[in-house]
DNA sequence: CCTAGCCGACCGATCGTTCGATCGTCTAGG
DNA sequence: CCTAGACGATCGAACGATCGGTCGGCTAGG
C-alpha cells in the first residue's frame, strides 16, 4: 500500500477517523493533524478526500477477495468451503474492523461513478458465497436458499463483528471463527456438530493477505 | 410524534436524509428544502440539528423496545420469546429500515451525553434477548451462549435487514421472518424444523405499534 | 393587538482545495 | 570537486463555498 511514512501514517489515520466518526465527520485539517502533516501537504499523497476513502475501500475488498479465492480455490466440499469463507470473513472483520467498517458503512459517500466500482467488487465477493451455497444445495448438504436471504442474513452477521469486536475484549478469535462457522452451517440445515474448516490453511492465509499472525 | 404537517414533513425528511447520506452528509438547508421550509423555520421545530437526530432515534427505540416488551411478557417459552423478538426486530427493520439504519449508523454522531441516553436505551433491549437466551440456556432447550456471541451475532445479522431490504423486492414479509427465527433458533441448538412464533400476535403488535399492516 | 408560522438576510466558523514559496537532497555539466 | 538547477516534500495563507444557527420583521387568524 504504501512505502512512504508519510503515506501510512495519512491512510492510517484516515482509517481510524473515517471508522470513528464518518466521512462527512471528519475534516481535511482533522485528517492532517492526526497524519501529522498540514493540510496542504496532505494533498501531495492523495488526488482528494473521496478518493482517500475510495482507495481504502478498494484495498481492503481487494485483500478479502483475493483471500476468499484462495481459500476455495480447488475446494470441492461446499460446507469446507463456506467454512472458510466464514472463517476469514469474520477473522477479517475482526483484525481489519475500521478498514472493512468503512467499506460497509461509507458507500453513500462517494459519487456514483467510484461507488459503482466499489459495489461491484462487493458483488463480486458475495458472489463466492452465493456459488458456495448453490453448490452445497445441488449436492443436498445446504437447503435452498430462496431469493438469497440466508446468504444476506449470514453475511451481514459476519460483518457485523467489526460493528462490536474489540480486541481489548475477552472473545479469542479461534472461538469467533469457530462459533460464527457453526451458526452459518446451521442456518443452511446442517445438523449437530457441523464440521469445521482447515484452520490452519485459514492462518495462513490470513498471514499472507494482511499480514497478521492469528 | 407529530401532529403538525410541517412537523411530520421535517421528521420524514431527516429519516430519509440521514439514512441516505449520513447526519453530516446532510445539511440543514437540504434538510429544509426537502421538508418545503426555510432553513430558518426549520428551527420552529427542531432544537438543534443534533437534537433532531437525537429524537428520531429515540422515538425508534422506544418503538422497537414497546414492542418487545409487549410481546415478551407473560411468555414462558424461551423459543416462543425468541421467536417473537427476532419476527419483530426484523419486521421493524423492513418496514422501518430508514429509522433503524439511523440509530444503527449514526450513534456516532451524538454528543457524549446524549449517545450515553440512546445507547442505554439499545442496552436495555438488547437485555431482553440476553435474558431470553439465558432462560432457554437454564431450560436445555438453548445452547449456552459464551460472551454472548450468538447474541451479537443474531442481533446484527436481523438489523442487517434494513441495510438491504426493499419493500419493492420479491421478498415477503412473512417468509423474512420465518426464515429469520428459523435461523435464530438453529443456532441456538434447536436441530430441524424449529417451531414458529405465534405470528398472529407479532402483527397485532406491530399494527398497534408502527400502525403498519403487515 | 397578540401570537404562531414563516422567511430573507446575515453571523462567524469551517469546509475542501489551491497557490506560491521555502526547504533539503540528488544529479549533471564544467 | 564545485555548483546550478531540478525535484520532492512541506507549509502558511488564502480562495470561494457552505456550514449550523440567529435575528428582526412580515403576514394571517383569533
Amino acid at each position: 500500500m504504501a512505502v512512504n511514512p508519510t503515506q501510512t501514517r495519512v491512510r492510517k489515520a484516515a482509517i481510524r477517523l473515517f471508522a470513528k466518526k464518518g466521512f462527512h465527520g471528519v475534516g481535511i485539517r482533522e485528517l492532517a493533524q492526526a497524519a501529522k502533516v498540514s493540510p496542504a501537504s496532505l494533498y501531495h499523497y492523495i488526488g482528494s478526500k473521496e478518493e482517500l476513502l475510495a482507495d481504502i475501500m478498494w484495498e481492503s475488498l481487494e485483500r478479502l477477495l483475493s483471500a476468499a479465492m484462495l481459500a476455495t480455490t480447488d475446494v470441492a466440499d461446499p460446507q469446507e468451503k463456506l467454512g472458510r469463507l466464514v472463517t476469514l470473513h469474520v477473522i477479517a472483520h475482526a483484525v481489519q474492523a475500521k478498514e472493512t467498517a468503512v467499506v460497509d458503512n461509507e458507500l453513500r459517500s462517494l459519487a456514483p461513478k467510484l461507488r459503482r466500482r466499489v459495489i461491484d467488487k462487493r458483488d463480486t465477493y458475495e458472489q463466492l458465497w452465493a456459488e458456495t451455497i448453490e453448490q452445497g444445495a445441488e449436492a443436498g448438504v445446504f437447503r435452498q436458499d430462496h431469493d438469497g436471504l440466508a446468504r444476506k442474513a449470514l453475511l451481514e452477521m459476519c460483518s457485523g463483528v467489526a460493528r462490536w469486536y474489540s480486541p481489548k475484549g475477552e472473545v479469542k478469535l479461534d472461538a469467533l471463527a469457530s462459533q460464527f462457522t457453526d451458526i452459518a452451517l446451521r442456518s443452511l440445515g446442517t445438523s449437530d456438530a457441523p464440521p469445521q474448516p482447515d484452520l490452519d490453511r485459514c492462518r495462513t492465509i490470513v498471514k499472507y493477505t494482511w499480514g497478521t499472525h492469528v
